[in-house]
DNA sequence: ATTGAAAATTAGTATGTACTAAATTCGTTT
DNA sequence: AAACGAATTTAGTACATACTAATTTTCAAT
């Protein structure tokens, strides 16, 4: 119930990098194809160069698979210690809003560290206590202890039509300061909006919320994604 | 009031290593006075040469005095740092222990990681659910936002004159079978104690807590600090 | 088919931290 | 004073990770 996340082979304990390499291979590649070293670079704000260099680390350990010239893959094992440490970040993000008051546009830094110090242990207290949240304060879903998550289509607010009415489910972004603007809106995950009008050529949105008017941008309404209804 | 911990040059972050490296020569010197290499290595657990090499470096960056084949000592900022870290080592092990369910046997091995990860910030908002507790689950003094702490004079339970009633204070020991041990016989900080008996030759000391009769072996009565009084 | 730009890799270097083995220094004992 | 053992340091090596500069590969445009 928890060796799950753990291998059988005997594998020394992975470094901060190795790890953070493998949660962002894991997220450039939702479609489980190829991740181009400049996209990784980019991500991770490294030199390509060094991410050549770590992707052959990674190779050799089993944990990726690299295609010269053409990009990488995850294993098998390189998948589950990715899901293992997204949800060690999202269930540390669950815990700092819960229970020490962090708000949603603070948590991610102070995650992306401590999600490489705390114990096993530790994280299944931390669910434990949250009640074994399934999504983030961001509406990210949280993998199980054995890297399971459910899988929801949806739809950019963008792209609701006028008149239609969503409930707001994640906000695609982890930008400080647009989070903390769409928080200051209420558009956050569980809001129900109806889309009132949208000005075309990216224009803003023109939405009901609560009762009230709002109007949002199309770069935040491709942000937030929603499912049909309340 | 936050910033006393935090060098008004600006210094690059510092890593895990030099980190423990202060917090062990800070806690080997309670003194003040020179800590060997070889001590050193021991506590930490490394190769004198490797001891060596590292407190060279600290030298440089002005965090510690070598004084060649004599020994090291702090500097102000590297006093300052160690006392950074233990305020982090201890406030954390204060609340794994009072919001998370951990005992006093399991909280070091992972306030030792967490101490390098955690911001200020997360520190101080644990301090504050706390209610900025002085003392962490064995006992230590937990320094202020300033570095500064209480200390006091502490007896070891092997020194107590048959007859005497003290009140348990700190477990000096980070071994977790004793400290389950201590805290299965109800030897804990907070415990009035009063020494009925002592065998000559380090011997076993008899006790009375909470009338009931106890018996604690020489080794453990050293570590157990005590005030006089109830 | 050639070519040129973008992407990726290699080559060479640096830093921090660890190790073992060899050399040096210190303090004590003779 | 000399010699010895313990403590310490030096020398040389390894590993993980990053960098820049130079080179190679790929692919799309001509
Ligand atoms: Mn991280
Ligand atoms: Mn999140
Ligand atoms: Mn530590
Ligand atoms: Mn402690």
């Amino acid at each position: 119930m928890e060796a799950e996340l753990t291998s059988d082979i005997a594998r020394q304990p992975l470094t901060r990098p190795t790890e953070d390499y493998l949660k962002a291979i894991y997220q450039l590649s939702n479609d489980g194809g190829l991740v181009a070293t400049t996209d990784l670079a980019l991500v991770l704000g490294l030199a390509p160069a060094s991410v050549t260099g770590m992707i052959k680390r990674l190779s050799e350990q089993g944990l990726a698979l690299h295609e010269r010239y053409r990009g990488v893959r995850l294993t098998h094992e390189g998948r589950r210690i990715a899901l293992r440490m997204l949800r060690r970040h999202r269930l540390i993000e669950a815990y700092l809003v819960g229970f020490l008051a962090y708000t949603w546009d603070t948590v991610h830094a102070e995650a992306e560290r401590l999600e490489h110090a705390v114990s096993d242990d530790l994280i299944e207290r931390m669910a434990q206590v949250l009640g074994h949240p399934i999504f983030d304060p961001h509406g990210d879903p949280i993998p199980d202890a054995h890297g399971r998550f459910a899988e929801f289509v949806h739809v950019p607010l963008a792209d609701v039509a006028a008149g239609e009415t969503v409930t707001i489910r994640r906000a695609d972004t982890r930008d400080d300061g647009r989070l903390r603007f769409l928080a200051a809106e209420g558009l956050v995950p569980g809001t129900v909006v109806t889309v009132i009008a949208r000005q075309p050529y990216n224009g803003p949105s023109s939405l009901e919320v609560g009762g009230e008017r709002r109007i949002v941008g199309h770069e935040l309404a491709t942000m937030l994604l929603c499912s049909r209804g309340t």
